[in-house]
DNA sequence: GGGCTTGATGCAACATTGTAGCATTAGGCT
DNA sequence: AGCCTAATGCTACAATGTTGCATCAAGCCC
């Protein structure tokens, strides 16, 4: 019988790599023997500084705006990569689409905030799964994901507004 | 501040049914002012019989395979129907694809597992998450979806007979 | 610094999943 | 049995993601 520590377990397959807070985006991409090309470095430097989990399109928006020319695969492709290799996360929001996020500290995970309203997604610091009761037998378990569902502080003032 | 009791709150939205086992899905289309259609009551019928939720594409496998006649859309307009009206209910998969699962006790949440091996869906009956801590102020949240991802008993095994 | 190798890119074409509009069918009420 | 309209079935389209292949350039070697 397979028990359940934490839905949160130590990750699997991240290189000799502790991401500390300074390291550069270009050292991370060289120190996994990528090359370092301006769309990879772009994005995950997106991502590091980002405050929330950004779309392939708001990525690939913003890319735009900065001036870096891209295409739609290549950017599918960079995010691929950067998530197999450990520097980002992808999440399953409420949508189709997948939303994408930095890892700075390897360990560390956290629960998500979906807003149904705007589609907004927020990292929950300090917001964990529980320590899990019993699996099924023969079940191991890699990681958990929680989102809540719920509306966002922005759009909760926006309803307010309306109709006081 | 806002804070959250439990990342699993009552239904919100599920009119005066509770649902008990024995009811038919004929009588639970009917009681919602819904038309008895082959497809809605096909698609009901095997909500609630199925062990884990099913995809779209798994449902209308499954009634071609009984030999209802069946049209890609209405199958989703079925399926949006049964979810609108708290007769099933939608998980966000590790995949693009929604999956849904029979709503029997409206109150009744459960976590699930999706296994990254082989994709399949199991539902984890008792196991929640933690009552949460604190949540940003003015987050409202109604409802949580905790989904654990690991590898399956089946493949478990499938991979010892592999390699013993 | 210049050339070479191969990983990364860009393009075009395709696959999957889901939606919208609209004419037609059939559920269920009288 | 007939009527009204909710559901259906088509067709067309949108969004998201993938594959194949020719071309480009990162970074290694000299």
């Amino acid at each position: 019988m397979a028990s359940l520590q934490t839905p949160y377990p130590a990750p699997a397959r991240v290189p000799d790599d502790d991401a500390p807070r300074h390291t550069s985006a270009r050292e991370r991409i060289a120190a996994r023997g990528g090359r370092v090309t301006r769309t990879r470095l772009a994005v995950l430097e997106m991502l590091q500084h980002g405050t929330h989990p950004l779309s392939h399109d708001e990525i690939a928006e913003a890319l735009a705006s900065a001036g870096i020319a891209h295409d739609r695969v290549t950017l599918y492709r960079a995010l691929d990569w950067l998530v197999e290799q450990g520097l980002a996360r992808r999440i399953a929001g409420g949508e189709r689409a997948w939303r994408f996020e930095g890892v700075r500290d390897a360990g560390h995970r956290h629960a998500h905030f979906h807003c149904d309203r705007c589609g907004q997604v927020v990292c929950l610091e300090g917001l964990q799964p529980a320590p899990a009761t019993a699996l099924p037998s023969g079940f191991q378990v890699e990681r958990a994901d929680l989102v809540l569902h719920g509306q966002c502080a922005a759009c909760g003032r926006r309803d307010e507004e309306l109709r006081p």
